[in-house]
RNA sequence: GGUCGCGUAGCUCAGAUGGUAGAGCAUCGGACUUUUAAUCCGCAGGUCCUGGGUUCGAGUCCCAGCGCGACCA
């Protein structure tokens, strides 16, 4: 570690001229006009596009109606006499005129000392200029709320993504379509509840804060309970807890929280993301595929406007239809389509790996080298513009899953690849105890050196399976992956509203 | 982890071959009652990411580091 760089905390000489500038307005506001900088509770405010729909053709004078709305300024372009601003909300822009014959002289004073990205409420008639740009023609300007910070550039906004992400609240304003991403998101996730709620699923909440870390393979964040002096993970899957649930007699449950997993950031992984899952008493992982399919194709149905129909999204470039069924492949097809050997022939697979140089070609597991080739490899052979299942995972890669009875390396064991992205994993549960505690007594000894720290034999959850499991299929879908779907984002930064970034140094 | 690219005014960006650091927007002062990235006149604004090196001279070339991004493993 070298020197903290210089951040944008600190401000040079310029920058603070620039904001004792915008400070010295907020006193003259109070000094020179009695007025509050910050504003006042104010009844009767419409939004933007309420304001706008409320503009009547032909409609002069006393016909027109008056509005009461409000926005951060945009633009300001300052007549002398007659001021143009342009306004915005989560609902869109609106021009406002504010002229010194027709607005008191309160509001007029107000307007001059106006600038970027305050917030206005303004009162006045709907009419349309000469050019026919919907305008209130203001009577009165309240500042609401005087912005000392320095606005991004009027045009181009913000363009460093770093910038973007750390002031989302800046470039929420200035990028209306971050705004509606959320504002999707935010839609979406009742559509989700509602379809769960529907179907008869109880939505529940589990522990966060666990004392094992398990239900998923991923290394843990780490904390701390002061009152008892231990150390707890922070959850990376809700998984096991679930499965309690259906021993206690819910038959049908499902979870959406965030997991956390301390692994890479990049476009697709965030460290805390938001998955769903998903237990079915007496169900399997077919139930949950007609489930999970269901949801895709309603939410894609939601989005597009393709009522029944066809439901294709835009994604990455490409056209991904939703309709159904998806695709289905077996992972020992694709895996032989792209690696060329058959996944159950070790010495083949071995040779194969030597020849692709992966790690421990002739040390490692002949499963877990098959699981690093599919992984590599495997997902090239599905076509990204169609929603694909992908059946059949081997069992040894799949501790929580039944296995074929007839062919037990094979699990009952799916997920759902979209765009070349995972968006969900589901299982035939594995109920039988013994089994289950064979299968996670391999895996630790599978484990890496320093993910054995991590894995633990969960006694506890052993012993609810011994109390006794029904049958069940469970699902896990991963919702910022939806939410990248649905709404057209290629990172996963932008369907999380305040994505990880590192903390800034401050010197 | 690897490769490539980027880092210059508050913001967005130019700065071939090394030779006194530029524009637009924003700010500040002035003009303007139908503008819409308003326009016009004027002023001001710089740790060229950091450190080292080469050179008479480095924003520019070299080395190291930091940060960000893209692609790849």
């Amino acid at each position: 570690m070298t020197e903290p760089q210089r951040t944008g905390a600190e401000e040079t000489a310029y920058a603070e001229q620039l904001i004792a500038d915008r400070r010295a307005k907020v006193r003259r506001l109070r000094e020179e006009l009695g007025v509050n900088p910050y504003g006042r509770r104010v009844d009767g405010l419409v939004s933007i596009a309420e304001a706008r729909s409320h503009f009547v053709e032909g409609a002069e004078g006393a016909d027109r109606a008056v509005v009461c709305t409000a926005g951060r300024v945009m633009l300001h372009r300052d007549g002398g006499k007659l001021h143009w601003l342009n306004i915005r909300d989560l609902t869109g822009d609106l021009q406002i005129a504010v002229s010194k014959k027709d607005a008191d002289a309160a509001s007029f004073a107000v307007t001059e000392l106006t600038d970027l990205g305050d917030i206005i409420v303004v009162q006045g008639p709907v009419m349309k200029t000469r050019t026919g740009e919907i305008t209130v023609w203001a009577s009165r300007v309240e500042m609401a709320c005087k912005s000392i910070a320095l606005p991004p550039d009027k045009f181009h906004g913000i363009e460093d993504p770093e910038m973007r992400y750390r002031q989302r609240y800046v470039d929420m304003y200035v990028r209306p379509e971050v705004s509606r991403t959320f504002l999707v998101r935010s839609q979406l996730m009742s559509s989700i509840r509602r379809y769960m709620d529907g179907r008869g699923y109880l939505e529940v909440e589990t522990p966060m804060l666990q004392a094992q870390a398990g239900g998923a393979a991923a290394r843990p964040f780490i904390t701390h309970l002061n009152a008892l002096d231990i150390d707890l993970y922070l959850r990376i899957a809700p998984e096991l807890y679930l499965k309690r649930l259906l021993v206690g007699g819910m038959p049908r449950v499902y979870e959406i929280n965030r997991n956390f997993r301390n692994e890479g950031v990049d476009r697709s992984h965030n460290p805390e993301f938001t998955m769903m899952e998903v237990y079915e008493a007496f169900g399997d992982c077919e139930t949950m595929l007609d489930l999970t399919e269901g949801l895709i194709h309603e939410l894609a149905v939601e989005v597009t406007g393709a009522a029944g129909g066809r439901p294709l999204l835009e994604f990455d470039g490409r056209l991904i239809n939703c309709a159904r069924p998806f695709a289905r492949v077996t992972y020992a097809g694709l895996f032989e389509g792209s690696v060329g050997v058959s996944m159950f022939d070790e010495g083949a697979v071995r040779a194969e790996a030597k020849k692709r140089g992966l790690e421990g070609a002739e040390t490692k597991d002949h499963w877990l080298l098959v699981s690093d080739l599919f992984d590599r490899f495997g997902e090239q052979g599905i076509d990204p513009a169609r929603p694909t299942f992908v059946m059949d995972f081997p069992s040894a890669i799949s501790p929580l899953t039944r296995p074929h009875e007839d062919r037990p390396e094979l699990a009952y064991r799916w997920e759902l690849f979209i765009a070349g992205m995972e968006f969900a994993n589901s299982y035939t549960e594995l109920n039988d105890p013994d089994v289950q505690e064979r299968k996670f007594s391999e895996q630790l000894r599978g484990a890496a050196v320093e993910d054995a720290t991590f894995r633990t034999l969960d006694h506890d959850f052993l012993n609810a399976l011994r109390v006794g499991m029904p049958p069940a299929g469970g699902l896990g879908v991963g919702i910022d992956r939806v939410m990248m779907l649905m709404t057209g984002n290629r990172s996963i930064r932008d369907v999380i509203p305040f994505p990880f970034m590192r903390p800034e140094e401050r010197t």
